[in-house]
DNA sequence: CTGTACATGTAATACGTTACATGATTCA
DNA sequence: TGAATCATGTAACGTATTACATGTACAG
């Protein structure tokens, strides 16, 4: 919320709708969370209300203390491996059932991977024209997106080979 | 945890230290979480104690309602993808620090990725002469990993060449 | 006989989601 | 004037982490 506030006030209602666009893959956030996340920062001094809009709008601006906590978070805070895969998790335990349900199993997956990097090619094609800063940082992650969904699509076909060619367990 | 005690009876001390090695970097779970979810598969009827040992240690077992959950869980039920990444989530910000601290940034991510891969070919090779079902498998899991960390390497080398030819925001 | 590992459980706290609750403005 | 959008806030619930709390068995 402070990087979106430093690019400019907002209001909650207008941090929600980046949550739910730009940054849904990224670190989703609710309505709930949003408004009480708002109050603390207000209460903890990075943010201020700015103005005051129709049906009771309360326009945020980030401070000088916000913007410094801001860069400690980007630049001093290493930020935490992914730390849960669902995904990753049933292949360890796909040695519990039978075969063609692994082989299946590892098969939807290459497919999924392949149709999320269709899906976020198009939405490469659909950004490339813009110019503002958010989506110009915004192009590095959709191509880390890319890349991992192509990486995803290569390991899930290898592994299903992989899987094709293992005795089954007793 | 239906899937390790499919692979045979177990206590929640012995889970635990699963959760601790083999499934850290994948799905951690504490020892709270771990003796109050075995209480609520037991109530659901998916294990039973299944033996008592010293120490007030209780040995659970898996139930055919409990496998028959797994499977379901494995097949019928689609992870969920990844949903936070801090990694990423500081780049849509990136903009907001000043250029030196955003190719930083991005170095710095090339570089740790870099040594996850270093560290997971260790685990790899340590891991390769090990035969049972887990490892059989989980060695998919960790081929997953290398190949996440190098692509991780790459396009981080990647966008900190892009990070540099970019013209710095206003 | 002492330290380490084994072994379980609860309480407090924080975080996140869904659902509830309400109301104002604007545009067709 | 009715529907869509704008706009905020709280309550209930579930999940996850940390801390608290306790005790047994075994190996050196």
């Amino acid at each position: 919320m402070l990087g979106l506030l430093a690019g400019g006030p907002a209001s909650g209602y207008d941090l929600l709708k980046v949550f739910d666009t730009s940054l849904a893959h990224v670190w989703p956030a609710t309505q709930s969370q949003i408004y009480g996340e708002l109050a603390k920062l207000a209460d903890a001094g990075y943010v201020t209300v700015d103005a005051e809009g129709p049906r009771g709008r309360k326009e945020y601006a980030i401070t000088d203390a916000g913007r410094a906590e801001l860069r400690h978070w980007m630049i001093e805070v290493e930020p935490e491996p992914v730390r849960r895969s669902g995904m990753l998790l049933r292949v360890f335990f796909l040695d519990k059932v039978s075969r063609a349900d692994a082989i299946g199993y590892l098969h939807r997956q290459a497919e999924s991977a392949a149709e999320q990097h269709r899906e976020l090619s198009k939405i490469i094609e659909a950004v490339e024209s813009e110019d503002d800063p958010l989506a110009r940082y915004g192009r590095l992650a959709l191509e880390w997106g890319l890349r991992a969904a192509a990486t995803r699509a290569e390991w899930a076909a290898w592994a299903e080979g992989e899987a094709a060619k293992m005795i089954p367990a007793s």
